[in-house]
DNA sequence: CCTGGCACTCTGTGCCTACGAGTGCCAAGT
DNA sequence: ACTTGGCACTCGTAGGCACAGAGTGCCAGG
């Protein structure tokens, strides 16, 4: 049903739209492409291709474009990644050896990967509940309050302010200390609930009440709080893909947490590159863009994704080789610091 | 030279253009607004206005825009900050109360704006250089290895990796902890570095090369660098106000953190509302947008300012009226917790 | 100083035509 | 069975033109 040819012609419609943005027609087709066939055959080939729903006409007599079928099994079928030369990737690396902690690690990589794909790129932070815990900081702020601080293995570092019931002195807080980083040092964050259920009978009687609100709040900061922290940038890159009307609904997209998780979150596979393309995000607003995306980590275990979110028309194998490399260099980072 | 009267066209030429975006005719201004006299002598009292530049036609018969010294005049001289009702006011306040720490306080202060104003909001994070410290904490991390973390009045944290020229053991950590804590806690940050000059003083002289190695890591966190966080939302409000082909320009401006300081930083005066209107932002690409910024604060003196971006063609009396509003509640929130 | 009238200058719109790109289909060739 | 050339058909785009409408500037009169 589709032979060698007619994929050809699929890819061939694919790489020319993707680089002009106007639709292609058979005579251009056979004069850009050596393809030894006339343009008659060819446009027998794309009214098969039309059928199976791969490609579609905007009007009658215009060329034709790639359906978001037709990206998918280009990208499935007809095209590979494309990989970086070792000068890129020499660039990439060295750009980001330069952070000098987590928040400009997350920053330098998703610029760097907004300006090499010159879409919209987004990265979520290390991920909590993959992380384990370093330290636990308990410091007093005022009274009944104490600032609870909690760094993870990952180097990232979370804070919140804790109201207790009654007064402390500083033995009290200085107990609790010890005993919170004697049982969590070293723990995945999702044993940490668990072992905080049991915490309690390790505290004197009449310190379970403060104690206890620092339980909570650990619980709360470390289980409840899922909203995981993603960063965007790039998001001028969109003004180049005319998204005739439906720009604003992608910028409000791009605006919510929650989007983006879910446009991250979807994938199965975390180590390879995934594509999403158009209706298949099901976020409304961006059905017509396109999400490349990959989980990256400090060892052989994903910690978090990143990806870059554009127009379905789009250069994927570019794009993926971009979304690889970038990820593979964060997450070596990672690791190294 | 310029009358009750033309002072009176000039603001509903503004108020017109700023509600329907079209160009404002003499008759559609006697019409809408009552003013008892005829076309004629409006269009007599525009030509004088043109004269001294405050309003242009965009094409020989149509009708009169703004300019930028126009809206100058409109802001300076023409229009009240217009205040919110306590009801705005009062769910203003809720909202931010919800808050439970810098971060969120921060976010839900950037978000507030954008959506009362259905512009572009930015909030710069409560500055460094005017809290004071509360806390430092050091944490072993790995051998030659320490996470500084420096906590500060207004709630926030700071952290960074040191490296070491030496290995420690846990008691010098300690000592080093206690004298930071001791001279340093309760000053502000500008007075850090004369204080950390005369530190190395009171370290004993096998401990001197780790601990410069702290205080100059501290030095860099405080002072050099500059680069204030600054957070931006409600991008998407830029496609209402169609930019034509400016709006990708404005886009990247919106993502450097340095345009964003020199939006927020060139006013003066801290503590009331300041208008740059288009080319007084002398930031490019942003010739045709407008700033209206304060200074917020948990008391008496400005910890850092927010404020919106938006098309020269702005409704003035609101946005001010809301960036005022935000700032005193943020402030207020702030000092409370 | 205000007002009504008048001529002038634009822009935007609708309509028509011509053109060109591209297709679909068919009959003929290999 | 597949490919090819030819041909008619469809549509979107661009240019030309006339026309209406909005708005102005200016002038003479109140």
């Amino acid at each position: 049903m589709l032979d060698d040819r007619k994929l050809a012609v699929l890819r061939a419609i694919v790489e020319d739209f993707v680089s002009t943005n106007e639709p292609v027609g058979s005579k251009a087709l056979v004069d850009r492409h050596n393809l030894d066939v006339s343009p008659a055959t060819i446009r027998n080939d794309m009214a098969v291709l039309e059928e199976q729903g791969l490609i579609v006409q905007p009007h009658t007599s215009a060329g034709r474009i790639p359906t978001d079928r037709g990206y998918r099994l280009f990208v499935d079928r007809l095209s590979a990644v494309k990989p970086f030369s070792t000068a890129e990737r020499r660039a990439i690396e060295t750009f980001l050896a330069g952070a000098y902690d987590l928040d400009d690690v997350v920053m330098r990589t998703v610029r760097l990967l907004a300006q090499l794909t010159r879409q919209v790129a987004i990265v979520q932070y290390p991920s909590l509940s993959r992380s384990a815990v370093r330290h636990v900081e308990l410091v007093p702020l005022a009274n009944r309050k104490l600032l609870l601080v909690l760094i993870t293995n990952t180097g990232r570092v979370e804070q919140r302010v804790v109201e207790l019931p009654g007064d402390y002195d500083d033995q009290s807080v200085t107990r609790l200390r010890t005993v919170l980083n004697s049982c969590l040092d070293g723990h995945k964050l999702t044993d940490v609930a668990s072992i905080v259920a049991e915490l309690p009978d390790r505290v004197e009687p009449r310190e379970r009440a403060n104690a206890a609100a620092v339980f909570s709040v650990i619980l709360e900061t470390l289980v409840e709080r899922h909203e995981e922290k993603i960063v965007v940038a790039g998001a001028s890159n969109l003004t180049a893909a005319d998204f005739s009307q439906g720009l604003r609904e992608v910028l409000e997209a791009l605006e919510e947490q929650v989007v983006l998780m879910r446009l991250l979150g979807e994938s199965d596979d975390e180590s390879s590159v995934t594509v999403k393309i158009g209706a298949e995000n099901d976020v409304l607003g961006l059905r017509s863009t396109s999400v490349v995306a990959t989980g990256y980590g400090s060892g052989d275990r994903a910690l978090a994704k990143l990806g870059i979110v554009g127009p379905t028309r789009m250069d994927y194998p570019t794009a993926m080789g971009a979304v690889r490399a970038v990820a593979r260099y964060t997450g070596k980072i990672l690791a190294e610091s």
